[in-house]
RNA sequence: CGGGGUGUAGCGUAGCCCGGUUAUCGCGCCUCGUUUGGGACGAGGAGGUCGCAAGUUCGAAUCUUGCCACCCCGACCA
């Protein structure tokens, strides 16, 4: 199916992580500029994030529903902040039927359908959720108002990568609707947290947790927080955003509440999303040379077990083996795949394996099957050894929790060495240039130094870190300033 | 939108500069047999609007013009 191997990180990240996603089968790209079909296997593993995601919310009392894919022109142009920002990158739906050609070529829009108002595809939900929430709220009673979404957006890049950046994506957004600033500015934390808990305890990716700049924020929004990461390459990459939308939607929309008092107050507001771009942090943070490094919690596939057989014979007697052993995983919760394919060599299915990011394999032949033992293989560090049949399923659980520990903390790692302190252009510059990663520096908060710094550097602030006392000097103007915050070249 | 590149079988490609009979090779696919502890081997077989359109020519994958699509780098980007 696919030929071997994909070229070296070292060579071309860039590279590498195209040739990644196609041949582990995770994606590819569709005949429609920038839009991806996601394959089997990776919406597997997209799933398993979902899935979990939404557990996550349930916990927090958030709900699902569902708004429309389209929304009518008008409803954009209501809050100014935010239809700058999206406008330049909306797909409009302008008619509503098509007709055969006169010349019998095709089918061509037919003019007599045009649409009274135009439609935009949603490139975010906030303007059609706060129309809604409009006939909702009335009183205090109401609030809050705790709704999320899985949907797909359409934005018009310019530039796409799949799952980085797609004109079409799968993500989830959350819209709530507070009586309080207070409460919905806890909303907002809450979720950046929970954002980072998943992304730290389930892809193993380590984060940081900050706040936007104005530059950087999302549009319509009073303060924007977020996660970013660190990829293998040394650039960041956001992983969520969580926004305070102040009272701007609510006023945009006119959506008011009467409080205990009977007093008319406008509605606080928060949104917050993650999309199928952390699967490219997964995919950036973990693999190698040798294909995809799953984190156990979330391959869609935990462990594999790969027969060695001369004979018909051999393989009755592991396979077995193999499916009692199967059965004991199950029970366990870990999810197994046993394949006694006998067109594949097992040469073939270790490499194709290891592709995939499969955490652990266990191959059994007939030398195991005499010793009672079996061969175990890791993913993440590709260290073999030969463990006991006894006891055997106690030690892969208990080796998959190790693993995804390891990748997690080896990614800490990582990010720590790829983390550097500077106060200098310059100094910033040659550690952008060589090493890459995050660089910590003060900053005297004006868009003006940040965007020359861009102009400089290439890099942008990704975040000012929550946690966050010190003083230094602007590293462009020297001025004395109490915000330290991180720089890097981004995604 | 600027710069670069690509388009030939399911995938990856040679051929193109310098036009010439039946379009190259590898992988994959089908059949049979032998194989199976790190991407197996042999034999046989199927598979093609050479991106589209027009032009030049006795003759076009190859030359000319136009168009389309996608990819990469940049600008842009929650």
């Amino acid at each position: 199916m696919s030929s071997k191997g994909i070229v070296k990180r070292s060579e071309d990240f860039s590279k590498w992580y195209n040739e990644l996603v196609l041949k582990a089968e995770l994606a590819e790209h569709s005949d429609v500029r920038g839009c991806m079909i996601i394959k089997p296997y990776g919406y597997a593993i997209w799933e398993k994030i979902k899935d979990q995601l939404d557990v996550m919310f349930k916990k927090t009392g958030h709900q699902n529903a569902y708004f429309p894919l389209l929304i009518p022109k008008s409803y954009l142009s209501k809050e100014a902040a935010h239809v700058e920002g999206f406008a330049k990158e909306c797909a409009v739906v302008t008619h509503y039927r098509l007709k055969n050609s006169e010349d019998g070529s095709g089918v061509v829009v037919d003019p007599e359908a045009k649409l009274e108002e135009e439609l935009i595809i949603r490139p975010t939900s906030e303007t059609i959720i706060w129309n809604t929430y409009k006939k909702w709220i009335q009183s205090y009673r109401d609030l809050p108002i705790l709704v999320n979404q899985w949907a797909n957006v359409v934005r018009w890049e310019m530039r796409t990568r799949l799952f980085l950046r797609t004109s079409e994506f799968l993500w989830q957004e959350g819209h709530t609707a507070h009586a309080t600033k207070l409460e919905a500015i806890e909303e907002t934390e809450q979720m950046l947290d929970v954002y980072a808990k998943f992304v730290e305890d389930f892809m193993a990716v380590p984060v940081i947790k900050g706040v936007k700049s104005e530059n950087e924020r999302f549009a319509g929004a009073e303060e924007t927080y977020c996660i970013e990461a660190l990829m293998q390459d040394g650039k960041a990459l956001q992983a969520g955003t969580s926004h305070f939308l102040g009272q701007n939607f609510a006023k945009a929309f006119d959506v008011t509440f009467a409080d205990k008092e009977g007093k008319k107050n406008h509605v606080w507001a928060t949104s917050w999303g993650v999309s199928t771009r952390l699967m490219g942090a997964l995919i950036m943070t973990h693999s190698d040379d040798k294909g995809l490094v799953l984190p156990p919690k979330l391959s869609p596939i935990q462990i594999v077990i790969v027969p060695i057989y001369k004979n018909q014979d051999q393989l009755n007697i592991i396979s077995d083996y193999a499916f009692k052993l199967k059965k004991e995983l199950s029970e366990l919760n870990i999810s197994v795949k046993f394949d006694n394919d006998d067109n594949k060599k097992p040469g073939w299915k270790f490499a194709e394996y290891e592709m995939k990011g499969i955490p652990l394999r266990v191959t059994v032949g007939p030398r195991d099957m005499e010793n009672k033992t079996v061969e175990l293989a890791r993913r993440d560090d590709l260290t073999k050894f030969s463990v006991p049949q006894e006891g055997l399923p106690k030690l892969l659980l208990e080796t998959l929790d190790k693993i995804q520990e390891e990748l997690f903390s080896k990614a800490s790692s990582f990010l720590n060495e790829h983390t550097n302190q500077v106060d200098s252009i310059d100094q910033m510059n040659q550690i952008l240039n060589t090493k890459g990663g995050f660089v910590e520096a003060f900053w005297n908060g004006d868009s003006k130094s940040e965007q020359k710094i861009k102009d400089l550097t290439k890099a942008t602030i990704r975040c000012i870190p929550l946690e966050n006392s010190e003083k230094g000097n602007c590293v462009l103007t020297g001025e004395s300033s109490s915000k330290k915050v991180i720089f890097a070249r981004a995604y």
